[in-house]
DNA sequence: GTTGACCTTCCAGCGGCTGGAACCCGCAAG
DNA sequence: CTTGCGGGTTCCAGCCGCTGGAAGGTCAAC
């Protein structure tokens, strides 16, 4: 099994699978005799995994956690849970930002009427000058 | 009026303001005579529209769009308002986004009752065999 | 023998800064 | 007169997580 059906396999682009074999995220590959990267059932396990906690939103340290606590015969359930919790937090935070954000910019769209003339309230909320926070 | 000042009235870092000035988003500073940027009440104006700008999510791009349309006398306010709803609709999909996310990540942590022992719902999940789309 | 789909390496760039090194400038205190 | 400090300047490198491209090796089919 070479990179490309790894990459199909898995659903990682190839140049990613490199990228994070280059960071060590995944170990080195075996090659075959034409310096080809060797992938089998285990090694495109892992990748799965590593694709399912991106999709998540785990950055590649967490996910480097991920791994380390999954074949980790000794964790405990609450390790894992805690780094659960903590990227939870984070995409919470991030959501009330982009509600924040979402809120603003729908009210000055709505101020807007859009016509051909100048005469923008959104370029006039751009330019005031009190401070925004 | 020297770069720090700029950066306390806008609020914005000086390392950033160089930058803007880097990449032409704002035009090169005039100096004095020892070579120092000197900045002037419109030139502060200009970098508190941008930090507004940049608050509320735009892009540098599209801050340079808002930029020009600001300065252009001819400008029609469907243009700025097309700007901002293109930025509110990309404001929206990420927060549907960061919901699936979050609806997801909320399962995950609730099935897992964080114990001592190393059998974690949240590891079986991320190593299951079917994919996720 | 040539085409085309694979694979390899290495280098560069995206966005939007940010940190650091190594330097200059102007002023006050010791 | 030197020393130190708080400004300023430049340029280079790094952050994250890839991604594109160049330049080349390998292998099976026609």
């Amino acid at each position: 099994m070479n990179i490309g059906d790894a990459a199909r396999a898995s659903g990682i682009p190839k140049k990613t699978i490199r990228y994070y074999e280059q960071i060590g995220l995944v170990g080195l590959q075996a090659r075959s005799a034409n310096g080809y990267r060797v992938y089998d059932g285990s090694s495109v396990e892992v990748l799965r995994f590593i694709k399912r906690a991106r999709d998540l939103g785990f950055a590649l340290d967490e996910v480097r956690e991920l791994l380390a606590l999954w074949t980790d015969e000794q964790r405990e359930a609450a390790d894992v849970r805690r780094l659960a919790v903590q990227h939870l937090e984070t995409v919470q935070r991030k959501i009330a930002e982009l509600e924040e954000l979402h809120r603003t910019l729908g009210r000055l769209v709505e101020s807007c009427d859009g016509g051909e003339r100048p005469s923008c309230p959104i370029l006039e909320d751009l330019a005031r000058d009190e401070g925004v926070d």
